[in-house]
DNA sequence: ATATAATATATGATATATCAAACCGTCAAT
DNA sequence: ATTGACGGTTTGATATATCATATATTATAT
């Protein structure tokens, strides 16, 4: 079911044997990454509980530093604690999710916008090569990849506008959406209109228009979730399952 | 210099000899917001080192929920961990500033709109007694109380637009503004056009007027924001001292 | 007296032991 | 068969010991 998380092991009390390994950076650090990484790539479900025993284990380190990682995350509220005893991967009702798209088309809509008299040609070329990524995907029903190129589509501008708070608080909150979209993305792929906004999106760029981008941006947000905002309601009135059999 | 924070002694191997103290929630919980508060109302300056051991000690509990909290306000860039030996609060650069002054613009002005629409009468007459506490405070040069009643006024408004993703995330960004905001709000009290912004805030809520609303607030944190930025534009270039005298 | 080496100290990082409460299963009573 | 009490187990929470490195201090040589 859950993909286990790579084992790295550093054997901290015994010198290291490794002298290639640059900047030993500390483990809380590695672990917060590695667990990032999975939550967004969908390898945990909403749902699933960590436990920290057992995550140190099969990461290889003591209990401290999952700790440490794993309530950074339930800070950023990825993970959530409920009861006092269990930490969970956070589920997203859609009044949540919704909220959280209203965010997003402000702060991807600006981030956007700004992107479009800062991004290179190199890069517009790399979002060309990623749209077919993901429209290959999507035909071929590899759903997962489907998801990642599409992050790394929107990321790859996000990051032309040079805005390092604002590029975080869209990771954060692409992160949350993480497990949820990997998991129903297949029962709520979007439908487009009539010419995949991605495109447009891409012709802004060319244009160097941020008005033309920010909108291309924004009816993406919108049109891309419209069935996944259909779905989670009835999986909110318990009218379809979260996961199918 | 900086106050002490409040030790709250309870001895986790003893028993509770106070069986009035309900909810006995986690040490780490405790310590991250008595640490945030203390940020918010200024308590330690831009550059103040915390050490794990000392805050350990003056607050009466073991090193492992410091250091926990600690960890989950540098994750949200509150506080700051350079050379892997010191944790320190956050200073703040007048790019940073204005950067995140940008996504005040909307996150902020989105919530103000929200507001505008759910605010009880109640709520509005709260805000006019906060900000007669600010206009007071600052005749009287008593710049805690002022910044602490200008946050208030906006943190009702925010909470009125009954969206708690986005509180979170607009109280992130105060409460990083929050030491420098305090340093510096003496050598930097705004100064208003015409009309202070808060009151064409209270007009626009009374008149139930989503975008002027908006409007006010952004021309508020605009109007606010104006001073702060020269002074730390001379900061930066080393023109101006970060604590004078 | 200055500069460099040796030493001591401070501090964050990690591992681990222990605690208390939640959880789970068993078994007896009705 | 259902329910409830009891005991063992699991698990997060906290405290603490130890480690490694950065920093400060001292000592020694020139």
């Amino acid at each position: 079911m859950e993909t286990p998380l790579i084992s790295r092991p550093t054997d901290y009390h015994q010198p290291e044997a490794d002298m290639a390994s640059v900047a030993r950076d500390n483990l809380t650090a590695r672990v917060y990454q590695e667990l990032r990484q999975a939550l967004m790539e969908g390898r945990f479900r909403p749902g699933h509980r960590f436990k920290i025993r057992q995550l140190a284990q099969s990461m290889g380190v003591s209990e401290t530093p999952i700790r440490e990682a794993l309530m950074q995350l339930v800070r950023e509220r990825v993970l959530d604690m409920r009861a006092a005893r269990s930490i969970a991967v956070a589920r997203l009702t859609s009044a949540q999710y919704q909220e959280l798209r209203a965010i997003r088309l402000l702060l991807e809509g600006f981030a956007a916008e700004q992107a479009a008299t800062r991004i290179t040609d190199s890069a517009i070329a790399e979002l060309r090569h990623l749209h077919r990524v993901l429209t290959d995907a999507e035909r071929d029903g590899e759903w997962r990849k489907a998801v990642e190129a599409n992050w790394h589509f929107h990321n790859t501008i996000y990051r032309a506008a040079g805005l390092p708070e604002l590029l975080g608080m869209i990771e954060t909150i692409w992160l949350r959406n993480g497990p949820l979209l990997n998991i129903l993305y297949p029962r709520a792929v979007p439908t487009y209109s009539e010419r995949h906004q991605h495109l447009n999106v891409i012709d802004g760029l060319v244009a160097r228009d941020p008005e033309a981008v920010k909108h291309a941006i924004q009816a993406d947000l919108m049109e891309g979730g419209a069935k996944l905002i259909e779905l989670l309601d009835e999986i909110d009135q318990g009218k379809a399952p979260l996961y199918p059999e």
